[in-house]
DNA sequence: TCTGGGGTCCTTTTCCGG
DNA sequence: TCTGCCGGAAAAGGACCC
């Protein structure tokens, strides 16, 4: 089953127009929307791994009295909201308000370090419900105008303007700024939208007037707009190509254009490197894909404090046994069944391992994943102490479709496990429930 | 004061049978 | 029977993204 994509280029008449839409500082936009009054204070959204962080709750207890229902809630004095100062925990910033950008926090900081730099910045918790509510709110309010749309996460989309109508107008900025004004009606929440003939364009486009921006980019702009950007605004250009290419003396995108295909192809890769060609031309022929099927699902958490397999035994085996559960849950919600189990964990230093096994028949039963998980646990180093613990289930397909009954009768499952206990003396007596 | 959670994709290593 | 080689699949790791 081949994912829906949109037309090719060779069968199209018109000039592909294929915009890329952020919304703007999202997170902290949907939690404004509900805290009016936060509008211009240092807030960093993030950890809410502690109840009190709870506004809600922490005001329901300091004032049991009050009706604190929806309409309430920009009613709330600043005062009370927590603040950063005193955190403890291991959560990060999912992002923060310009205010507190201003003392450097940043999202993906650790809270303890953002404490640091501003101890009055209001910390709230995400909440993910309303920011998956208003994410299928934007994209259904997309879907209705453009139909082909890719969807890129919880805050951005791909999007082919090449066939809607209004589409090809003043190259596309007039069906932007529809798009713009059905969100803002929809949402309250204001985007940025690039426009350009292919993905790879568009994604950079979108950043240059954030917020609430419009830009259009053609191929005629490459060398005044594009070439001139840092190689770790490409999209696909990670910390560790950037930190390889910066030695190489290649700084900006325009450097890049100027080493030679073969260069690139022995420096990074036969197939990066030629990549990285391509982008630095602004060479990009991927279609906007509508629909996907999953690969993979799993779940992971990371534990407040370090855990001793011997120590903490039934705390992780609990933690465990929970994680596979939830992954059974999310695949039976979701109607998938998988034949991959694995585990991840991280260790104290920060440096994680994965195992995993392929079984014979597809699954989404909580009590043979967490079996074929516990032998998958049974071949890492468990003397160690663990910060995270997690439970994968890949090579899905969907739940009562022929693939998904297919099994090949050969023998036992887990057979590609057996004899793989050469420690099982310690490991036996960490997760009893293996047994 | 270290560094979340949920994914995808790619490369390298390991394993296994012929 | 032993060894080496080869190729494919599975496993492991890592980069990257939101």
């Amino acid at each position: 089953m081949l994912p829906r994509v949109s037309p090719p280029l060779s069968e199209n008449p018109l000039p592909r127009r294929i915009a890329h839409l952020d919304m703007d500082a999202f997170f902290a936009s949907v939690e404004l929307l509900r805290y009016p009054q936060l509008k211009g204070l240092p807030v960093v959204i993030g950890g809410g791994r502690r109840k009190e962080d709870d506004v809600l709750a922490g005001l329901r207890e300091a004032y049991p009295d009050q009706d604190w229902s929806a309409a309430t809630l920009d009613m709330i004095p600043v005062d009370f909201f927590p603040r950063l100062a005193g955190y403890t925990g291991r959560g990060v910033a999912t992002t923060a308000t310009y205010a507190a950008r201003q003392f450097g926090v940043g999202s993906a900081m650790g809270l303890m370090k953002a404490a640091k730099l501003c101890p009055q910045a209001i910390l709230l918790p995400v909440d993910f419900d309303e920011v998956r509510r208003i994410s299928r709110l934007f994209k259904s309010t997309i879907t209705e105008i453009a139909p082909v749309m890719e969807d890129r996460g919880i805050d951005e989309v791909y999007i082919d303007f090449t066939e809607v109508p209004g589409g090809q107008r003043e190259g596309g900025r007039v069906l932007a700024r529809l798009i713009q004004k059905c969100i803002f009606e929809a949402t309250g929440l204001t985007c940025s939208i690039g426009v350009a003939p292919n993905k790879l364009i568009a994604k950079m486009a979108s950043e240059f007037h954030k917020p609430n921006g419009i830009s259009i980019v053609t191929m005629d702009d490459l060398q005044t707009l594009i070439w001139p950007l840092p190689c770790r605004k490409v999209n696909g250009v990670g910390p560790k190509a950037d930190e390889k290419l910066q030695k190489q003396g290649i700084v900006t995108v325009g450097d890049l254009a100027a080493k030679e295909r073969g260069w690139l192809m022995q420096h990074f890769g036969k197939s990066y490197g030629a990549w990285l060609h391509e982008v630095s031309w602004g060479r990009d022929e991927r279609p906007v894909v509508t629909e996907s099927e999953p690969v993979s699902m799993s779940r992971e958490t990371t534990f407040e404090r370090d855990l001793h397999a011997v120590r903490d035994r039934a705390e992780l085996g609990a933690v465990f046994t929970r994680l596979c559960e939830q992954v059974a849950a999310d695949l039976q919600r979701k109607g998938y069944v998988g034949k991959t189990i694995g585990i991840k964990l991280r260790y104290d230093n920060f440096q994680s391992v994965t195992r995993d096994t392929t079984i014979e028949q597809f699954t989404a039963d909580a009590a043979t994943i967490r079996r074929e998980a516990g032998l998958c646990l049974k071949r890492v180093d468990l003397t160690r102490r663990l910060r995270l613990l997690g439970v994968r289930v890949g090579k899905l397909v969907k739940a009562g479709t022929d693939e998904a009954l297919t099994s090949d009768y050969s023998d036992s499952p887990s057979a590609n496990c057996k004899d793989r206990t050469p420690d099982d003396h310690h490991t036996h007596l960490l997760f009893p429930e293996l047994d």
